[in-house]
RNA sequence: UCCCCAGUAGCUCAGCUGGUUAGAGCGGGUGACUGUUAAUCACUAGGUCCGCGGUUCGAGUCCGUGCUGGGGAGCCA
């Protein structure tokens, strides 16, 4: 029953003349009628298939060795032995191929040895694992996120399991998806008219997440450094190559820190995950290189190599204006950047991972420390080249008067954040942290450019298929 | 939500200013040949030209509309 894996094959661990089982899909099929076949055979342990050859004694030859097609799953046991081809080192030399799983059409297997669009990849979303590509992209998002889960541990942070579903409304992250297990059909009303959510599962209106944040706050303020890592919902009508309906996010919390803090560990963070990845990746990272963005691997080295720019709003603006390209939006004080903006900072003007941050009062949320002139509040982006906004955070407003005023002023139900504002009641410290994106990082590191062909089955507007 | 582009074979595409029987490569089938690397060569099957309506003697081609996909913008991570 024991059997081993491609990757393990591949390096040669099981040794030259042992005899080997490998279990997997074929990629190809190459043949001679003159005695035997080649198999490429791939079981998404690494990015290579192994390379087996069915000589033609085999019983089963004719009537099925010869009718393999892409896509087939097999058993081949034999002997590993060094390639006599080219373009690998070793290969097994079969001496029994069983067909687990036949390809019922192979006229119409979608996966075919050959360049497939990802448009049309996205339409076979539990089929396109098979390919090189998205079996690259599977195993560098794993990558990444244990990377994520590592530094954060090694670094004596908790994972805090957040709830998805959650009643406090929005807080101006987004528009969010109710949950409700009300017939649509036959609501009940109350007096007024208006839907009696009493009467719905929770006894109240609930939604889907749109950020761990403020429930992670209370850990922090408790455990000190802890971070959250899981989906995130925005029922946002987005239709770009940078946004999703259902995303993972990764949002660390850190007390007793300040904004020049948090700015540090955001530096140290992407670059200990780019580090982790190209470490443990490299020949998915060398297809990506080939195949998908010649800059992959350079990119990230330079990333890693450099000092992220940091510079205030104001000094942002200044550059902006100063520029010597037309926006099409103004680069004007209190006014939010633009992409446009984002990409002229860190494209052009620094080439290079850019921080901003002091944004104005008024284009930011009600949680971020105010200014003591009160024009604005500690909160930064981390812009990179290509992607533009990767990480938005902030540091929080500890002051219990000041945090309700911002409410006030922003016309937000106090009732409720009661238990959101206890914190600030009962042993307030500074506290800082910021949200990360984890699509867009992986976007960014594989240089794919949409970010539905990132994660397993994307959910976006008017489309949750698979 | 707004602006732009596209939809032709299982897949990737060509098809000019409207004109007879819509083509190629890959993939499939058959055969040849070969330690081959997305092998090669020959033959072969395979089409509601996205749907609906219109203009025209004639529409894959032009117009309108719907649907689907993509790019960009806004919102943001």
């Amino acid at each position: 029953m024991s059997f081993t894996t491609i990757k393990s094959a591949l390096t040669g661990k099981p040794g030259i003349g042992s005899e080997i089982t490998v279990k997997g899909w074929v990629r190809t099929r190459r043949d001679s009628k003159a005695g035997f076949s080649f198999i490429n055979v791939h079981d998404g342990s690494c990015f290579d298939a192994i390379q087996v050859v069915a000589p033609g004694e085999l019983p089963n030859y004719a009537d099925e060795v010869q009718k393999l097609t892409t896509g087939c799953a097999v058993e081949c046991t034999g002997t590993l032995v060094e390639s006599g081809g080219r373009g690998q080192k070793y290969e097994i030399q079969g001496t029994e191929v069983k067909v687990i799983g036949w390809v019922e059409d192979p006229e119409t297997y979608p996966i075919q040895p050959k360049r497939h669009t990802f448009e049309f990849l996205r339409e076979v979303a539990h089929l396109r694992p098979r390919t090189n590509t998205f079996g690259a992209i599977t195993r560098v998002r794993h990558a990444a996120a244990q990377a994520i889960h590592r530094y954060f541990s090694e670094r004596g942070y908790y994972w805090i399991n957040t709830p998805i579903i959650t009643s406090s409304d929005a807080e101006g992250a987004g528009d969010m998806f109710r949950v409700s297990t009300l017939d649509l059909a036959n609501l009940p009303r109350n007096e007024k008219g208006d839907v009696d959510y009493s009467r719905d599962f929770f006894g109240k209106e609930t939604f889907l997440t749109v950020s761990g944040q403020l429930n992670v706050e209370g850990y922090c303020l408790a455990l000190s450094n802890v971070y959250t890592f899981g989906p995130t919902f925005r029922a946002e009508n987005s239709n770009t190559s940078r946004h999703l309906a259902e995303f993972w996010m990764v949002e660390p919390e850190i007390a007793f820190a300040d904004l020049e803090h948090l700015a540090d560990v955001a530096e140290e963070f992407l670059k200990y995950i780019f580090a982790a990845v190209l470490e443990e990746c490299p020949d998915d990272m060398a297809f990506f290189e080939q195949r998908i963005e010649p800059q992959a691997i350079n990119r990230l080295r330079s990333f890693i190599e450099k000092d992220f720019v940091r510079l205030n709003y104001e000094e942002a603006i200044e550059i902006l204006k100063q520029a010597d390209v037309s926006f099409e939006y103004p680069a004007e004080w209190g006014l939010d950047l633009q992409t446009e903006h984002e990409r002229y900072l860190t494209e052009n003007h620094f080439n290079a991972p850019v921080v901003v941050m002091n944004y104005p009062t008024e284009i930011k949320a009600f949680y971020m420390r105010l200014s003591d002139d009160e024009r604005t509040v500690a909160a930064l982006d981390v812009l990179a080249p290509g992607i533009g906004e990767i990480i938005g955070g902030s540091q929080r407003e500890e002051r219990l008067d000041i945090l309700e005023r911002r409410m006030d002023e922003l016309d937000l139900d106090k009732e409720h954040y009661q238990w959101y504002l206890d914190l600030r009641r009962y042993g307030t410290v500074p506290h800082a942290g910021f949200g990360l994106g984890f699509e867009r990082l992986v976007n960014y590191i594989t240089g794919m450019t949409n970010i539905r062909d990132v994660i397993p089955y994307p959910r976006v507007p008017g489309k949750a298929d698979f």
